[in-house]
DNA sequence: CGATATCTTGATTATGCTCAACGACAGTGG
DNA sequence: CCACTGTCGTTGAGCATAATCAAGATATCG
């Protein structure tokens, strides 16, 4: 019955950052006891979750607006370890959408979790309320490069985000090549082009050599000189605990 | 020496939204106890806060980053009531500028001061928690309106969300007509558009007798028929507090 | 009042969109 | 095992929106 730590995503990305007491362990795997697992490539019903959230055990979804009838907004990419929903926490409908990318294993569990959370754990709180806040500034990177970057640097800049979050939310150990299984059009409504631009920036990549993809799978070539070619900070690395309560 | 409660607009907006205790209140009183003033069109140099957060006390501000030497993005736009640095709680170091849009007064309090609450008002933590995730809900709907719209259907979608946030945060009444003391450019380089397009985009709506804008002052005509045209969302009117911790 | 910042308007250019057709591939069922 | 189907990715032609460049008009500030 007693659940093993390292099966958890979302306690080893916290243990990425701080230390997590016992107790702290025990709030979190609180929050995983229920499973609910989905089919790849289909649209989740979560009408019987009106007031969940969620935490991604394994597999990719993201979440989505529909613009019109031909266009939506890809809003984010979940991996193993986010918790699905927090951006919505405030809101009394829900606002977006989802789909999962590959097979997926949901644990919901009520917003009014989160209270005990609150209640028990400052130094929890502040470590969740900071990875909320990280999610912004992540957002703030992505608007930045939707606003003033070319095609190609978006895509770019779209692929080193989502290798620096496998690295931190996943075992990966920072491979050249990682995971994509997410389809040209996904990746087109996420950062605003249409398909066919997607597909003639990653040609167009792919010529100047920095990068690859094939398969569902993309390799970067020289990471350095891509990372510097369209200003991409790793927001994900290292953040600042050193405020966070004690106890 | 005893504020009056009247006098800080972030108590004022927490207020709107839940009932405060006598301890929440001189939590957050205790947060504006000094203060800096700056001139208008100024850039803030915050090197003697390298931890702090502010809380704006009155007038307008916005923060930005440089993108190369003719562009850049500007991050948000702060009024009364707004406690800013809280995106960049995370960072170890600062990742955006700040530029007064007219005379500002700021409270500074150090980051650390963030624990008090966490620690002793759950309550208040879940009101914070959840206005930064509605700052995430309003991101997004920015993102999709630059991905996706056109000029004009920006610029509308940019006023009509000043509209809504100063309702909220200040006294503002609702009326038709409220203050924009933003310059074109600056509007252009949060949404995503140069000045000369946000003009163009400005006078298409006069023409099409949707809204009127002059003098640093802006003119809704029709707020219903905007909304339907942008799609808008007042996301700051009403927010979900059924889960708070009750004391 | 002069100096500067801001806004307006026009001509030209460029990037990505739309529309469209084709090829590769995976999954399905006969 | 193979034809069938639908999704996905590639490529090309023409078009549309906003960018750039530039000059003039207006407003604002000291």
């Amino acid at each position: 019955m007693a659940i093993n730590f390292a099966d958890s995503c979302l306690i080893n990305r916290m243990r990425y950052y701080i230390e997590l007491s016992p107790d702290d362990e025990s709030l979190l795997m609180e929050l995983e006891k229920d499973e609910v697992s989905f089919r790849s490539r289909r649209r989740l019903n979560l009408s019987n979750y009106p007031t969940h959230l969620f935490i991604v055990k394994s597999g990719w979804l993201y979440s989505y607006t529909d613009l019109d009838e031909k266009r939506r907004q890809v809003l984010r990419i979940h991996y193993p370890g986010d918790v699905v929903g927090l951006t919505e926490i405030a809101m009394q409908e829900p606002f977006s959408e989802m789909r999962t990318v590959s097979d997926v294993v949901l644990c919901p569990f009520p917003k009014s979790r989160m209270d005990e959370i609150f209640i028990q754990s400052p130094r929890l709180t502040a470590l969740i309320f900071s990875l909320g806040m990280l999610d912004q500034v992540v957002l703030l990177d992505r608007l930045k490069m939707m606003n003033r970057a070319h095609a190609a640097n978006r895509v770019a800049h779209f692929f080193l985000e989502i290798k620096a979050r496998l690295k931190v939310h996943t075992a990966d150990p920072g491979n050249a090549t990682f995971d994509m299984p997410l389809t040209q059009e996904v990746i087109g409504d996420a950062i605003g082009l249409t398909n066919v631009s997607i597909s003639n920036a990653i040609r167009r990549l792919e010529a100047d050599n920095l990068l690859s993809s094939e398969r569902k799978t993309v390799t970067i070539h020289d990471e350095e000189k891509l990372k510097a070619m369209v200003d991409f900070q790793d927001r994900h690395f290292k953040i600042d605990t050193s405020w966070f309560p004690h106890k």
